[in-house]
RNA sequence: GCCCCGUUCGUCUAGUGGCCUAGGACGUAGCCCUCUCAAGGCUAAAACAGGGGUUCGAGUCCCCUACGGGGCACCA
């Protein structure tokens, strides 16, 4: 038998995180077996769904690269993949539930289902419903059909007896029966609820692994249930655990304070991640690793790897939280990995986001040294930013001195490296940084270029932090350097005039 | 309140009765390297929730407690 899981996301918002993951574990299982992927919609809830968010989802899931055999907009042989055009389907099973005894129709206003719910709840009962059509006369219930009463179909719970719920991760779960009501098959718009509309889905879509969250655990007899009612093969059921919201209490959810005490950046909408400079390789990566291990201590690989090893029998049932800081770290690995150009490409949107015009030949001078600098790609913006814009100049000179590189000496070093990047031939980065190593060894008190470089990095970028200086000028550009030189100089000529030469 | 699930370093995890003086990774700290920031290398601190069993032997099996999480809709 081939393997078929699927993911079903609502309509009603965009893609959360937790459900990628959900997605990359059941996608990861079907490609390990060789078998299919589908997406299919459960817009059963018309007051929630949002539109675009169908649209918003599919693009969010295609960025990760998690790619679906069968589903709304692709097609395939078990169609449509939208529950709202399955309504047909629903009703008949709903129906044939009925002849069989196990559904019956409850016509309890909502007025009537408030008061029971309270009488019950008196009693401690939060059932909220007291089975009390469950068996009313035939009669009794043409009569009120007649009379144009709306109804619900609600399915005959077992009263007794205890269901266990056979689950992949751990094992066979019971449930006293005593504990469930009735609960709604089909809704009086005529849709059904996701108790009815998944059980018939997935077996007419042929489903062999139900993955879903564990909050589905405790409704899972229900199901169960009505799979044996209808007479048809269960799929194994596998509840993946939840994931939790790293700062605080509770599951990761899209209402969620953005930092946790330690200063980390909660993302949890799939967009958030596109945006926030990351590779979808790198997320998938990360979330491959969350419940499940790859083995052999290997924390960095390929979803092709993963694929080659996926087990859902292996994943932890344990709730966990997303360790972000090791998001960065893999991201950062993968960036490493990115030839020039390639980082380039990807760097650029980011910064024209931010504002800044960066030519691509500038880009691509300072990617190599860049590589190893960024976690994300929007790590780019505060680096690049003397190229992309106008920088500050430094307050004053004394800024660009140094307990190592007095004014005077100062004066003289930029001066001579003035001269120097004005005429250098060639402009090549191994003569830049020759040259301007050179001119730092020799004014500086110690003899070592670096507390020269440091100033001069801040007199050129105007940046604390920068790419390194060599390539940042070679970046830059003769024109613009020598041109920022100018204004260096001159800013050294108003704080001390008479320093270096004499004119004045 | 009732029901269900879970519990190994700060975090993600390895571990399926002896190989565990509990391994890896991120993060943290120190050192080296170094033009800033990084990256890289080396080193370090850091965990079996608690209590009872079972067993020659328990992180690994059972029970209880605690804690965490989830569920109790004509929402999924």
């Amino acid at each position: 038998m081939t393997v078929r899981t699927r993911f079903a996301p609502s309509p009603t918002g965009y893609l959360h995180i937790g459900g990628v993951w959900a997605a990359l574990f059941a996608w990861l299982y079907a490609r390990r077996h060789g078998g299919q992927f589908l997406l299919r919609i459960e817009d059963t809830d018309t007051k929630r769904t949002i539109p675009g968010a169908l649209e918003s989802l599919m693009t969010s899931l295609r960025w990760f690269g998690i790619e679906w055999d069968e589903g709304p907009d692709v097609g395939g042989p078990y169609g449509p993949y939208i529950q709202t055009q399955r309504k047909e389907l629903y009703q008949k099973w709903a129906n044939w539930l009925i002849e069989h005894e196990y559904a019956y129709k409850c016509f309890a206003t909502p007025e009537e289902l408030a008061e029971m719910r309270a009488a019950l709840e008196a009693k401690g009962d939060r059932s909220g419903y007291d089975r009390r059509y469950r068996d009313l006369p035939a009669e009794k219930v043409a009569e009120l059909e007649a009379a144009g009463r709306e109804y619900v179909v609600r399915f005959k719970m077992p009263l007794e007896g205890q269901t266990a719920v056979p689950d992949l991760l751990r094992g066979d779960v019971m449930f006293d029966n005593s504990q469930f009501t009735d609960y709604v098959l089909l809704k009086s718009n005529g849709l059904p609820t996701y108790h009815l509309a998944h059980v018939v889905d997935d077996h007419f879509m042929e489903i062999t692994h139900i993955t879903r969250g564990v909050e589905w655990l405790n409704t899972a007899p229900i199901h169960v249930n009505l799979f044996k009612a209808f007479g048809w093969e269960m799929p194994v059921f596998v509840h993946l655990p939840v994931i939790l919201n790293p700062s605080g209490k509770g599951k990761l959810s899209k209402r969620h304070q953005a930092f946790t005490e330690d200063g980390t950046e909660i993302l949890v909408r799939a967009d958030e991640f596109m945006e926030g400079g990351y590779l979808p390789k790198a997320v998938l990566n990360f979330l491959a690793n969350i419940g499940w291990t790859f083995g052999d201590d290997v924390e960095k690989f390929t979803m092709a790897e993963a694929i080659e090893r996926f087990d859902l029998a292996t994943v932890s049932p344990a709730p966990t939280k997303l360790p972000y800081s090791k998001l960065d770290w893999l991201n950062g690995q993968y960036i490493q990995e990115m030839e020039p150009l390639e980082l380039a490409k990807a760097v650029r949107p980011y910064l024209e986001a931010a504002g800044l015009e960066v030519n691509v030949e500038a880009l691509l001078l300072v990617m190599p040294p860049m590589r190893v600098r960024l976690k994300r790609f929007t790590d780019a913006i505060d680096f690049l930013r003397f190229l992309g814009e106008e920088s500050p100049l430094p307050a004053s000179a004394t800024a660009l001195t140094h307990k190592q590189l007095p004014l005077e000496s100062a004066v003289a070093a930029f001066r001579e490296a003035h001269t120097l990047l004005a005429e250098l031939q060639p402009f090549t980065l191994e003569e830049i940084s020759a040259k301007l190593m050179a001119i730092g060894e020799k004014h500086t008190t110690s003899g070592k270029a670096g507390p020269f470089l440091g100033q001069m990095r801040l007199a050129v970028t105007g940046q604390q932090v920068s790419p390194p200086l060599f390539e940042s000028v070679l970046a830059l550009g003769r024109a613009r350097v020598v041109e920022r030189l100018d204004q260096i100089l001159a800013l050294f000529e108003e704080t001390a005039p008479t320093a270096g030469d004499h004119h004045q």
